[in-house]
DNA sequence: ACGGGGATCCTCT
DNA sequence: GAGGATCCCCGTT
């Protein structure tokens, strides 16, 4: 896409309700330090969860130890197992105590792509960031990252300019609140974990 | 202390 | 399109 530095989004970014947060985080930019090492990716596709109003959502039923990291404040990251198997990375919103969060579903990865391909034992650039579950094997993300602060040096999104077109459709792997279209993904992109319903003419 | 279920993924067919 | 892997989390006893 482009090469220019851009900005890391600041705190105030991330302290929005997840709907309205949620469709301007598909095209920044995701960049994770492991070590030395720079890995980074265009973001292409996430859902929003909106806590209290959202049975969907982990934080539905209020704090408990698991979710506690998604009533802090913005701008933190909420990490949790799936299946037993997989670490979802979401994007914490809202102010303190809200409990809203943007889940992370799928990568266009950028730079740092064959230590992703190492970590997810993987070449095939399309696959290595498509999904959750996956998006977090190859950038390393563990349950140790719950709660790192998006405002720092580990883990941060940056804005590049990058201004793709948008596409809402329904939450994918969900049996409550299914009809609500709180995904959002970048229109036409090969990266996606499932592509937009395109309506046919 | 117990048990059911899950914001997934991969491998089949 | 279906099913198993795999284990943490949470509500219930």
């Amino acid at each position: 896409m482009n090469r220019e530095p851009g900005t890391i989004l600041p705190r105030s970014f991330y302290a929005r309700p997840a709907i309205d947060v949620a469709p301007e985080l598909v095209g920044k930019l995701l960049v994770r330090r492991l070590g030395e090492e720079l890995l980074s990716g265009w973001i292409v596709e996430v859902e929003a969860y909106m806590g209290s109003q959202d049975p969907a959502s982990h934080a539905y039923g209020g704090p408990t130890q698991r979710n506690h990291s998604m009533f802090g404040p913005p701008g933190h990251l909420y990490v949790y197992r799936s299946y037993g198997v997989h670490f979802c990375a979401n994007v914490v919103t809202s102010e303190e105590g809200v409990g809203t969060a943007v889940l992370l579903r799928a990568l266009e990865p950028e730079s740092g792509i064959d230590q992703m391909r190492r970590l997810r034992d993987l070449d095939e650039i399309r696959r290595l960031c498509r999904g959750p579950g996956n998006l977090g094997r190859a950038l390393g993300i563990s349950r140790s990252d719950d709660g790192a602060d998006l405002i720092g040096s580990d883990i941060f999104i940056i804005d590049r300019g990058s201004r793709p077109e948008i596409g809402a459709a329904t939450r994918i792997g969900i049996n409550v609140a299914a009809e609500r279209p709180w995904r959002f993904a970048a229109v036409g992109s090969r990266f996606v974990s499932r592509p937009l319903h395109v309506p046919s003419s």
